[in-house]
RNA sequence: CGGGAAGUGGCGCAGGUGGUAGCGCAUCUGGUUUGGGACCAGAGGGUCGCAGGUUCGAAUCCUGUCUUCCCGACCA
């Protein structure tokens, strides 16, 4: 197993990778792209799964489960979504297989061509409202609250563990309203749920705003979300909504009849958060000495070390940590009690400092005789003696410091990255030094697209609840009446 | 999908002018150890990414292909 990682400082992009292979979070695969997600990074993922889920219920929201396959048809029905998704979708051809006639392996069955080719899905949006028509006759069927998780496939040409892979997992909610309103309502409502869950459980701060046009989804009237700011100055979306007007509900001809008597189309949602919120994870809180996880996430929230010499001190100190991991059990937290004896106290350190775990105790002789132990912290990996006395009732608390000094440092460091520039040449430089930057832009797409060849920096969003403020393009000097917020991004 | 680099025991690498593969770490056994990645001794493990070709003989030369990393275009 190799050892040292790579520090931020030397090679951003390398520690990344290094830190998902050492902390034993995922692993590419033989299939170009797509990844295999090990049992640490899996259990993260799953307490992510769990603590959005809850939210979505109690918000209204059912799970369903819908086709991995869409007909291509259903592709081409709504114009804007089919230019967004079509340069990477992955579609199935044949459905049989034969032995090669060379007797080498097996190969595609030509006499096996499907008749309509079947997309895998990119996202479902066609699907399900291919679906919804059916579901949806009077306006005492709306609304349709509805969430499914899946994988989807994008046909990616450059990929990166969790940030970017050619599969990945990731939850959809797609909702049909009767009105307008309602709709806008809906898809404000669940950029809110993912601001506050990123804010208390990942402790990611996050601005929540709306897209430009042109990084508008495929399809979408309006597209909400929330952006992070990395370590090394990069932005990185971290979850979408999106009002989808009546595009799909008239592509796919889902109406409804209203108390008034009329046949209307429904109005429409969708919201999403992939595995990418794993990369946002490690790249917000992790450094130089493995991953940092905010104890809400960690699989193991405090590990205990016991340091002996022979057989009789390690029972005398597993009497007491044995004691210590069923009172912390009886607390709700997760703890794990390492006693292997084939890897020294030290090894074990660096391991559990690796893989995130935010506290650790050791418990040696010595500690026994003055009735504490040694608690390290993962976040800022000091280390302290604590009376063993009581020691289990303080642990909650002290995850509960962690777990806000992580959102402390992370909203620190996003405050200090957001910068204001006026000037071309102030914006340049802003952008190259990374981070948020807010300047005033003229409106355009045109403007928004020099501005990315230019500098590679793209418009992640209009903050929500901008005040509006005269001023003069950033680029074209032109009349603006409010700063957005540029970043280069993931 | 274009440009560059690389694939050799589990991991990191050497070898390379063609002659049948080696080092460090890891693993296994035994012993001594255990407060920040222990030490000694012994052992096991590789059809050199894959497929063709050249050759008496290929890890080495040629062709194709797959995968990874970096840079671009595209993107959650």
């Amino acid at each position: 197993m190799a050892k040292n990682l790579t520090p931020r400082e030397v090679d951003y992009s390398k520690w990344y990778n290094e830190l998902i292979i050492q902390a034993d979070l995922a692993e590419n695969s033989g299939v170009r792209g797509c990844m295999v997600i090990k049992p640490h990074g899996y259990a993260i993922w799953e307490g992510m799964q769990a603590e959005l889920d809850r939210r979505f219920k109690e918000t209204g929201h059912e799970n369903a489960y819908f086709p991995l396959f869409i007909p291509k048809s259903y592709f081409s029905k709504e114009a804007a979504h089919v230019d967004g998704f079509a340069k990477e979708c992955a579609v199935v051809t044949h459905y049989r297989l034969k032995n090669s006639p060379d007797g080498k392996g097996v190969i595609v069955d030509e006499d096996a061509k499907l008749e309509e080719e079947l997309i895998v899905r990119p996202t479902s949006e066609t699907i399900i409202w291919d679906t919804y028509r059916g579901w949806v006759k009077s306006y005492r069927d709306l609304p349709i609250l509805v969430n499914q998780w899946a994988n989807v496939v994008r046909w990616e040409l450059r990929t990166r563990l969790f940030l970017r892979t050619t599969e990945f997992l990731w939850q959809e909610g797609h909702t049909a309203h009767a009105t307008r309103e309602e709709a806008i309502a809906e898809a404000e409502q669940m950029l809110e749920v993912y601001r506050e869950f990123a804010e208390t459980v990942l402790a990611i701060p996050v601005v929540r705003g709306t897209k430009t046009a042109n990084e508008r989804f495929a399809g979408a009237l309006e597209s909400y979300c929330i952006e992070a700011l990395m370590q090394d100055g990069k932005a990185l979306q971290a979850g979408t909504s999106h009002f989808l007007g009546q595009n799909f509900a008239k592509a796919f001809d889902v109406k409804f009849q209203d108390r008034d008597g009329q046949v209307k189309h429904v109005w429409a949602t969708s919201w999403g958060v992939s595995t990418r919120l794993m990369g946002a994870l490690v790249m917000t809180h992790s450094d130089d000495s493995g991953l940092v996880l905010p104890p809400k996430l960690a699989p193991i929230q405090v590990v205990l070390v016991p340091i002996y010499r022979g057989e009789e001190e390690l029972l005398a100190i597993s009497l007491v940590a044995k004691k210590l991991v069923a009172e912390l059990r009886a607390k709700g937290v997760r703890v794990k009690y390492d006693d292997r004896d084939s890897y020294k106290p030290g090894w074990k350190f660096n391991e559990y400092e690796l893989k995130g775990v935010p506290l650790r105790l050791g418990i040696g002789p010595r500690d026994l005789e003055n009735g504490v132990v040694e608690l390290a912290r993962r976040d800022t990996l000091t280390k302290e003696f604590v009376a063993i006395e009581g020691l289990a009732d303080s642990i909650p608390a002290r995850l509960e410091e962690i777990q806000q000094a992580l959102l402390d440092r992370a909203s620190a460091r996003l405050a200090a990255s957001m910068h204001r520039v006026d000037s071309w040449a102030e914006f340049e430089a802003a952008i190259e030094r990374g981070g948020f930057v807010m300047a005033h832009w003229d409106g355009s797409p045109e403007t928004e697209d020099r501005i990315k060849e230019q500098t590679k920096a793209t418009i992640r969003c209009i903050p929500i609840d901008n005040p509006l403020e005269d001023g003069a393009c950033v680029l074209t000097g032109r009349p603006s009446i409010q700063r957005v917020l540029f970043a280069r991004a993931y």
